[in-house]
DNA sequence: GTAATTTATGTCAGTGAGTGACAGATGACA
DNA sequence: TGTCATCTGTCACTCACTGACATAAATTAC
């Protein structure tokens, strides 16, 4: 990797980590991107060539998560039902989370405290995966075997849980990786009791 | 009723009804707030008294329809389990839909077909739903007697099979209300086969 | 090592959404 | 009719976001 693409990653990640730090000591909302990009010597027009909007970088490690789920869930077995092998990718993907430096850790409880405090990104991250909704229906309706409103049933269950597993939580509850797995576990677990068995294939 | 009451209403309604049309004709990004409020008379600053945001007005009708929603709701016998209970509320709001009055209809179908045409709209939606989430998960509880993840998953769960029902349809496919109603019936009729009796208890 | 070629960045000018403040117009009501 | 509350228009402003062009820096060719 040459030196300007190091650069690119190195100025991507400080506008991440300047962004971050004053959405939580300003708000999001007083924050204006001139702010963000003087805080990191770069100009407002730079700051919109790494990311498309304010909501953007805000949600930048929930889409990289995303691409990471999206390629351990290619990799699961064959046999695995749908429901299962998204279950699966998704509690490697959170594994990967916790497992990651200090500084990428730090971004991610960051990020999980600024969605927290503000409901109002719950819609962005929808709409997030609903970026790659087809992809994840493509992947559904493969291991079915048809592609009928069932899968999208399947998808839309599956969100559904991640959600639950994501939101909801104390005020001054921990929210580093380990949490939220545990927090998708005891989720998932509802699921499981709740649905029949084979009603995802 | 009074006069000034009813130029309000009046005045409501036309923004709608010119923006709605200006989407259609044109598309929504391509719409400004100046030509909305040029075709209805108003200078600009009034309809953002009118909406809090361009979302805002092409969301109206389903904001709307989601109050009735919740009325319809707390209406509903407390024997009737949660998920039932949200069904049935679903049920009669689509049906109040379908009996409105010619224009309201015509509203309401020009909506569907914008949202159809602007995936992006989805998680507009998810935000007002989001917004009567604490009511609709303190009714969950109450049904339920407990206040606890479970809830949440019942939600959760609800706003999956819902969206389930009012997304992804063909092209040229038909969405008036009635045709709405039918797709929901068809949801429901999966998630009922999924799920184990009294799941949601 | 230098020259030619990409590619990233800064500057500038502009659009459009959204907001606060104030003054004038218009119903509501005694 | 006159007073009062409320609605509206105008103005000035902030801020997110974009296209165009020139410059600077990295990559590649020679």
């Amino acid at each position: 990797m040459g030196l300007r693409e190091r650069k690119k990653q190195k100025t991507r990640l400080a506008l991440i980590d300047a962004a971050l730090d004053l959405f939580h000591d300003q708000g999001y909302e007083a924050t204006t991107i001139d702010q963000i990009a003087a805080s990191v010597d770069v100009s407002p027009r730079t700051f919109f060539r790494y990311f498309g909007s304010k909501e953007d970088v805000a949600l930048a490690l929930p889409a990289d998560s995303l691409d990471i789920f999206l390629a351990e869930l290619s990799d699961r077995p064959e046999s695995e039902s749908p429901f299962v092998a998204m279950s699966q990718a998704m509690r490697l993907t959170l594994g990967a989370m916790g497992q990651r430096d200090e500084a990428d850790h730090e971004r991610f409880v960051k990020t999980r405290k600024l969605l927290d405090n503000n409901p109002a990104f719950m819609a962005g991250q929808m709409r997030l995966l609903m970026a790659s909704e087809q992809r994840l229906l493509a992947e559904i309706s493969r291991r079915r075997g048809t592609d009928d409103l069932h899968s999208h049933f399947v998808l839309a269950l599956f969100t559904a849980v991640a959600r639950v597993g994501f939101e909801y939580c104390q005020p001054d509850e921990v929210r580093d990786a380990d949490a939220l797995a545990r927090r998708l576990d005891e989720t998932l677990a509802i699921a499981e009791q709740s649905l029949v068995p084979g009603w995802d294939k």
